[in-house]
DNA sequence: CGATTTTGACCAGCGC
DNA sequence: GCGCTGGTCAAAATCG
């Protein structure tokens, strides 16, 4: 697989989030609870999806922008959900992004080990881990039940190593919650116009 | 030939 | 205790 910086069909419509990015203590506030309504959605029936549209509200325009996740015009990827998980992979953070693409490149190299159809989605959940030796977090990556448009992308702990594809922000490395390096680049990312 | 994907089976947690 | 559901395992298949 190509990576995203030179193949703009990945991560077609990604969003970079410079300032969780820039503030990883930022991110251990209370939008867990979004979070736990996706994790909990299974057992909820009809209105686990509803929760989760709900949760995209909330987390619509102004209150994505507080928390980093820039939401511009047709946005694109909004982080629906951080959690610091009660376990021991660490964080988690769910994303909700347009894309066309079941799978976005993050840069890492994830190695599927399951697919499982869930309750409340038509689609099927896929799971991921991390390829690299020793790094143990693992990714679910399922299409939204509601508009199979969006990508809902769930990451579990935090690599344990750089990524493979180290890209710059502002001449400066920077690292997301799931590992991520993103990059100002002036051909494509950040520029979707 | 090694790495990755596919897919059915198995297991654990949770609600009833 | 039972059944349902989500998550993981592992063997076979596929790909580069």
């Amino acid at each position: 697989m190509d990576r995203f910086p030179e193949n703009p069909n990945l991560n077609p419509n990604y969003t970079h989030l410079p300032e969780i990015a820039a503030d990883p203590l930022s991110w251990d506030f209370e939008l867990w609870e979004y979070l736990n309504m996706l994790d909990g959605g299974a057992d909820q029936d009809s209105t686990s999806q509803q929760r989760i549209a709900s949760s995209e509200k909330i987390m619509d325009a102004s209150s994505a922008g507080s928390i980093g996740a820039t939401s511009r015009n047709n946005d694109i990827c909004q982080i629906i959900g951080v959690k610091k998980s009660k376990m021991d992979a660490g964080h988690r953070v769910a994303f909700r992004t347009q894309s066309e693409l079941d799978v976005m490149d993050d840069g890492f190299k994830w190695r599927k080990y399951g697919k499982k159809s869930v309750k409340n989605s038509p689609n099927p959940r896929n799971y991921y881990k991390c390829s690299s030796g020793g790094c143990n977090v693992k990714k679910r990556v399922e299409r939204d039940g509601e508009d199979a448009s969006y990508v809902i992308t769930t990451y579990e702990g935090v690599h344990n190593h750089e990524s493979p594809c180290v890209v710059y922000y502002n001449q400066t490395p920077l690292m997301v919650p799931t590992g991520w390096t993103l990059q100002a680049n002036s051909s494509h990312s950040s520029s979707s116009s």
